[in-house]
DNA sequence: TTCTTTTATCGTATATTTGCGATATAAGAT
DNA sequence: ATCTTATATCGCAAATATACGATAAAAGAA
């Protein structure tokens, strides 16, 4: 393969790529949907509620940390995550802009 | 690694997850991007607009229409692309109701 | 200090993705 | 029938992702 060819890209198409593939596995959807349906951030509750091992789940959360999905802090001995509602808000502007806008002059499907 | 356990999540959290995964590389985007611009379906003209070899692109066409994301059809010695919207459709219906309505009750981030 | 709890990181095995050239396939053109 | 054009597929190399056990690190409890 020799190199990867994503610098090619826009940083727009990048960013958009990014985001999705924080998305990607669906055990971090399923940590994304615990942290949104909690008010407090939760540590290593996630790790009882997922089917993977504790070291997996952290680095999925390093993962979705490090897309900006979700933002952690230190408190005490334990960590605590939670969703970083900004960052979803961009995406869902970026790919309604991008979808839903062109969509409306792009009724007729032809395949 | 011995099993990938993303049988072990639910049918909805697995389908989000594909869903982002044919979205997560930035060529696959500007796939899609060119596509949602045009009203009309191209085939070999989206090799002319990226970066890479026309058995890659050729590669990531396959990916997406795998997972639903684009529909293709046999036009005589070509071949023509377009978006499939309903895909669109239930994928931004998913992330908002996942994401956008638990928003509200969930103002306050904490960390 | 030593023990316990909680989480992050390292090392490693395996699976998947990405990319390309070469080749196959399919259809219209000569 | 042969040539050309357009696209898909094969085979391979290299890069990434996924998963886990073992271990480190950090902080409160005994």
């Amino acid at each position: 393969m020799a190199i990867h060819k994503k610098e090619a890209f826009t940083q727009k198409e990048q960013d958009l790529a990014n985001f999705a593939k924080a998305m990607s596995h669906p055990a971090r959807i399923a940590i994304l949907k615990v942290l949104a349906q909690r008010n407090e951030c939760i540590c290593g509750e996630i790790v009882e509620l997922l089917p993977l091992a504790q070291s997996t789940v952290s680095q999925h959360l390093k993962e979705l940390k490090t897309a900006g999905l979700i933002s952690g802090s230190i408190d005490g001995p334990r960590s605590c995550y939670c969703i970083n509602w900004k960052a979803f808000e961009k995406f869902s502007n970026e790919f309604n802009y991008l979808f839903n806008k062109l969509k409306v002059n792009n009724e007729k499907a032809c395949c």
